[in-house]
DNA sequence: GGCCAGGAGCCAAACTCACG
DNA sequence: CGTGAGTTTGGCTCCTGGCC
């Protein structure tokens, strides 16, 4: 913003602004270290996600051991393979990423990575369908799977059941107590207190946390269900264009759906697909037995921020980022991950990296918590 | 003492949608 | 049909507090 030119900053870089030397300073910590292994995870779509595992190095204060790897392509990309010495930094300042290979460190005799063709959970066969880049387990009974769609099930965006963890579904699901989703409702106290590390008390809270997690809404279970393409921000288009009414969308066909602004082709297909399907047709209505209730579909006010765009970044100390999306959402406004020219309020917290500096490039008006709580008049 | 959940912070690639 | 914007999916570490 200010013509201050030839600057010099404490790194030594020369620079022609200002905001180029905090880039200089900002600027992560790269650093070599050796690739032990790369591992195989499974995601809760079977989706089989190589990840490195490194000689732990500490890199910008943290010490990181495992950086991901995305994909096949790109692990062809960069030429990854074990026992290679790699250049790591964290992207952000936060993820741990594999810059490139010292190529002249590699040891002889290494040969290219390939993912495995077969699920190393479940051994059945994974499948990478033409043109597309993410190879996922076929066996929808994979207890990877299973666990995953657990963990998804009760998470925060979604049934948000406090203290059902991922250790806790490990267990549940090899001991054969859980099979699905709705499982979580027949469980019982003695069933979890006999399970490691729980106990009556414990036992009790994940009791108290199933039944407090009841009381939902349309567009939460909805993105609990895990249908494919449909995530947080889907749900909650579906749940306003069908009122809160589940049975309507379970019925809803193609054509209805893709006349949904923000539906398409490839999304309405999901939706059907996932709702002709007996299992989980069977598996929704034994969640409403259980006594899942929806809440009212609340109507959004009309003002001077309905149709803005919000992007909230850095440490938000005075609300958390969950208040602060309902906050503009109410307005009629709505909160976004990442800015782009499309972006009208940048709301900034202390400790605010790479979005910070994308908005003044940008020029877009950036406010402070309290500004915004000014702003938007509480 | 040690395990685990959960909050905080946010990235990258793939993918989808809408629009010119 | 290409492109920009935004969403989805999966990923990483630190740290605290509750409970076994």
């Amino acid at each position: 913003k200010v013509n201050s030119f030839a600057h010099q900053d404490e790194l030594g870089v020369r620079s022609r602004s200002p905001r180029w030397a905090i880039a200089g300073k900002l600027k992560s910590q790269q650093v070599t270290t050796k690739i032990l292994n790369i591992e195989v995870s499974l995601g809760r779509t079977g989706a089989v996600t190589p990840v490195a595992k490194l000689e732990p190095v500490s890199v910008g204060g943290v010490v990181v051991s495992n950086a991901t790897l995305h994909n096949q392509d790109e692990i062809d990309r960069k030429d990854v393979r074990i026992g290679d010495t790699v250049l790591i930094q964290r992207a952000g300042d936060v993820i741990p990423e594999v810059v490139k290979v010292i190529l002249e460190k590699r040891q002889k005799g290494s040969l290219p990575f390939t993912l495995p063709n077969n699920c190393p959970v479940c051994s059945h066969e994974v499948f990478r369908p033409e043109g597309e880049v993410v190879a996922r387990c076929q066996n929808m009974e994979c207890s990877a799977q299973v666990k995953g769609r657990i963990d998804h099930f009760v998470s925060k965006g979604c049934m948000d059941i406090d203290g059902f963890g991922t250790k806790l579904v490990d267990q549940l699901v090899e001991k054969k107590l859980m099979k699905n989703v709705a499982d979580i409702y027949s469980l019982s106290l003695d069933q979890l207190s006999e399970l490691e590390r729980m106990a009556e008390k414990s036992a009790q809270n994940i009791m108290d946390a199933i039944t407090a997690s009841k009381k939902s809404s349309m567009a939460r279970f909805i993105h609990a269900l895990g249908i494919r393409n449909v995530g947080e921000h889907a749900a909650k288009v579906l749940e306003k264009s069908f009122s809160g009414n589940l049975e309507n969308l379970m019925d809803a066909e193609i054509e209805a759906l893709t006349a949904i602004h923000e539906i398409g082709g490839i999304m309405a297909e999901s939706i059907v697909n996932f709702f002709q399907d007996d299992t989980n047709k069977k598996v929704i209505k034994a969640c409403l037995k259980a006594g899942i209730q929806f809440e009212a579909v609340e109507q959004i006010q009309e003002s001077e921020f309905t149709g803005k765009t919000f992007v909230f970044t850095g440490s938000l100390e005075k609300f958390s980022r969950k208040d602060a999306q309902s906050m503009v959402e109410k307005l009629g406004a709505r909160a976004s991950g990442s800015v782009s020219s499309k972006t009208d309020y940048l709301v900034a917290g202390p400790g605010a990296g790479s979005k910070l500096m994308k908005a003044e490039e940008l020029n877009i008006s950036i406010y402070s918590e309290d500004e915004f709580l000014e702003l938007i008049g509480k």
